[in-house]
DNA sequence: GTCTATAATCGGATAGAC
DNA sequence: GTCTATCCGATTATAGAC
C-alpha cells in the first residue's frame, strides 16, 4: 500500500477509537510508517485527510449494508439480515460515532458524508418496508420513513447502551425488542 | 454558588459539549471563573472532577425521566409522554453522548455512573410496559425489558441521525415510528 | 482557599534540504 | 515524496507564596 493509502487508513481506525478531537496527526503518521513531511505532502493538514478518511468508511458502510438488504429473501427477511447481522458493537459505529464528535457536527466537510450515507440508508431500508407492504408482510398502516429511522435508530442507541454497559448484550437486546415490535 | 460547585457545572456543560477528551481544565477554569489553584485544591484532576460532575448529570437525567414515567395517565401515555417529551436534540444525550469517549469508555470510574442510569432507566420503562400489558393496552407477546431497550436506543440513536443532518426532524420521525410500532 | 510561577509534553503545523 | 529542524500555543499538572 502505497503512503498516501496507509495515511488514509491508518485515519479511519484512530477516528473509530478515538474520535476527530482525540486523533492527533503525530499518532496518524505512527501508525502508518510515515513521517510529517509525507503527511502534510499529501495532505492539507488534519481535517483534509480526515475528510478522505470519512468518506472511504462512508462508502464501505454503505457497500455492506447494501448486501444484507439486497440479499434474496423476503423484504421482512432481508430487513431481519441486516439488523441481525454481526457488527463490532462494542467498538460502536465506524460512521455513526463520528456525529458525536464536535468538531465534525461543526464542519460540514466533514460531516456531509455522514450525512448522505444514512439518508441514503433511509430510503434504502423504507424502500424494502415498502415492499413488505405490497406483499402483506408487513401493516400497511405504518409510514415506511418513520419506521426506516426507528430501526436505524435503535441500531445507532444500541452501540449506546452496549458502550455504557462495556457489554454488546444491552445492543441485542434492543434490537430483539424492536423485531418483536415489526412483526 | 461556590467555586466547588461552579466548576462542577462548568464541567458538566463542557462534557456535554466537547465530551471528556476535548475538555481541558483550563477551559472549565475560565468558564467557572476559578483559577488553577482552586480547582486543583478541590479536585485531585480533571477525571477526578468529571466524575462528580458526570454523577451529577446522571442524577438530574434520571429525575427528569422520572417526572414522564411516573405521572398521572395510562401506562401507554406515560411511556409516550417520556418519548416526546421536548429534548435538546442538537446537542444530544448529556449522559448517552459520553459512552462514545473513548476515554470515558475505558475508565470504570467515568463509566459507572451513565451504565447505572441506563440500567434504571429500562427497569423503569420495562415496569411501565409490562403495567401497560396487565391492563391490555400493550400486546403480551412482547417482552417488556427488550421493547424497553429499544425505546431507549431509538431516543439515543435519533440523537444521532439529527447530529448527522444538523437537523432535530430525523430524531421525532424515529420517535414516532417506533411508538407507531408500539401501537 | 486561591494566586502566580514554572515545567515537561503534546498538538498542529511550516520551511527548506535532500 | 520524504526527512529533519523549528515554532508557538495548549495541555495537565506541581510548588510555594499569600
Amino acid at each position: 500500500m502505497n503512503a498516501r493509502q496507509s495515511l488514509i487508513q491508518s485515519a479511519q481506525e484512530l477516528l473509530w477509537e478515538r474520535g476527530y478531537v482525540g486523533m492527533s496527526p503525530k499518532a496518524i503518521q505512527e501508525r502508518a510508517g510515515a513521517g510529517q513531511g509525507s503527511m502534510y505532502h499529501h495532505f492539507k493538514g488534519k481535517s483534509d485527510l480526515a475528510a478522505e478518511a470519512i468518506q472511504q468508511s462512508a462508502d464501505s458502510f454503505r457497500d455492506g449494508a447494501d448486501k444484507w438488504l439486497g440479499a434474496s429473501g423476503t423484504p421482512l427477511e432481508r430487513i431481519r439480515g441486516y439488523m441481525l447481522r454481526s457488527r463490532q458493537v462494542l467498538k460502536g459505529c465506524q460512521i455513526g460515532k463520528l456525529t458525536q464528535d464536535p468538531e465534525i457536527a461543526a464542519n460540514v466537510d466533514l460531516r456531509r458524508p455522514i450525512d448522505e450515507t444514512f439518508q441514503w440508508l433511509q430510503r434504502r431500508l423504507s424502500g424494502v418496508l415498502a415492499e413488505g407492504q405490497q406483499s402483506g408482510e408487513i401493516s400497511k398502516n405504518l409510514n415506511a420513513t418513520e419506521v426506516a429511522a426507528a430501526l436505524i435508530s435503535v441500531i445507532q442507541g444500541g452501540y449506546v447502551l452496549a458502550s455504557a454497559a462495556a457489554s454488546p448484550k444491552p445492543f441485542h437486546r434492543a434490537i430483539r425488542g424492536v423485531l418483536s415490535l415489526l412483526g
